[in-house]
DNA sequence: CGGATATCTTATCGCTGTCAAGATTTAATT
DNA sequence: AATTAAATCTTGACAGCGATAAGATATCCG
């Protein structure tokens, strides 16, 4: 096909409606995430998802899977400008870990924040746990005898970080440069580790 | 007036509807909360909760300051029964927030995991400062040279234990007995503040 | 070439939040 | 005490939502 205008069939629906998913997402909100405004976005009929994902929890499982993609990539980014040593490397994946909120808040909390991914997928399942073994095996790294507790203090001073910024409060560290929110952000999460 | 079965006025509609909008937010969470199913529960019409609330933002927004109280209330719980000197009273603070998220999960990813609550209501935007304020104070008072990055470092720390544990991961801090849990908390609590 | 299958549209359903208009009760004023 | 004003609640309607069944159109595969 050359360039028709309207062709009934998309020739690649699926991945157009994520992208119009997510763009979507990012104007909207999870909140007000409407799945005819996608098919409209896509400039599809409103029933068509539906062939590709079932229903809107589907839409928005599919893109919370994505969005674990990339969150491991913004981590692997950061990593492999970061120096060898154990601790270098998990703080690395503290500043993907932030990094990714801040551009993607509303992924995000689509991620972190909702019931509205389901999590039993398995697709969406597997990155998920895959996300926390990265972090539990960078925490092991750096005291090999860390325990559930070091794990969960990781975690919980990353996660607790990313979403404050996701969701604009802290703004004293969102307004920094990014040189200096770096330097924060390593010093908050360093200090997790005892 | 004895018992009338179905007086035309309610007599306090507005706290009655505050009571079954919390019903209907731990019922049903965030994502699918219903106003109509808010009024059913209440026993009243549709459109009835507009005259008290506006929209439905309007009682989420009134839900969410109510639950900062109880949230300051719970740290306030915590802080009556720990020692006096600052660090201890920090720590119980944390306790709370913590307490607060579990036994809240619903009402606590409304007031931090949610656009749905307006933050530029006054008596909502007071009383969340009010317990940033104490949080920050609290910090101050055990470390008077504290800064932002210390005050992050300590709000981020609680905040990621209580939303990672109100989610439902962590489990394997969230399933373990109160008090072991509490020594969990209060060690990574205490790692945020050096 | 032709039937099976995948893809997309149209039309409809019950549910939602919001609003205007009317009914009923309470409060204020004289 | 009577009348008016205001507050409270209901009814009825509207557009937008997610979901689904039935039909139209394109592709695949023998």
């Amino acid at each position: 096909m050359t360039e028709a205008a309207k062709p009934y069939h998309h020739g690649d629906l699926r991945a157009a409606l994520l992208d119009a998913a997510e763009a979507e997402l990012g104007a909207r909100g999870v909140e007000a995430f409407s799945l005819r405004q996608v098919a409209r976005r896509a400039g599809v009929s409103s029933a068509a998802p539906a062939h590709h994902f079932g229903d809107v929890g589907g839409v928005l499982t599919a893109l919370a899977t994505e969005g674990f993609r990339r969150f491991l990539a913004a981590q692997t980014l950061r990593q492999q400008g970061a120096g060898e040593d154990a601790r270098a490397q998990l703080i690395a994946l503290g500043l993907g870990y932030v990094d990714f909120a801040l551009a993607n808040p509303a992924l995000f909390r689509l991620m972190f924040g909702s019931n509205r991914a389901a999590y039993h997928d398995p697709a969406l399942y597997a990155v998920s746990e895959e996300a926390f073994r990265r972090l539990a095996e960078g925490v092991q790294a750096v005291r090999p005898e860390a325990g559930m507790v070091d794990v969960a203090a990781v975690w919980s001073a990353t996660h607790g970080l990313a979403d404050l910024l996701a969701a604009g409060r802290l703004q004293m560290l969102g307004g920094m440069a990014r040189a200096e929110r770096d330097r924060a952000v390593a010093e908050i999460v360093g200090r997790s580790l005892r």
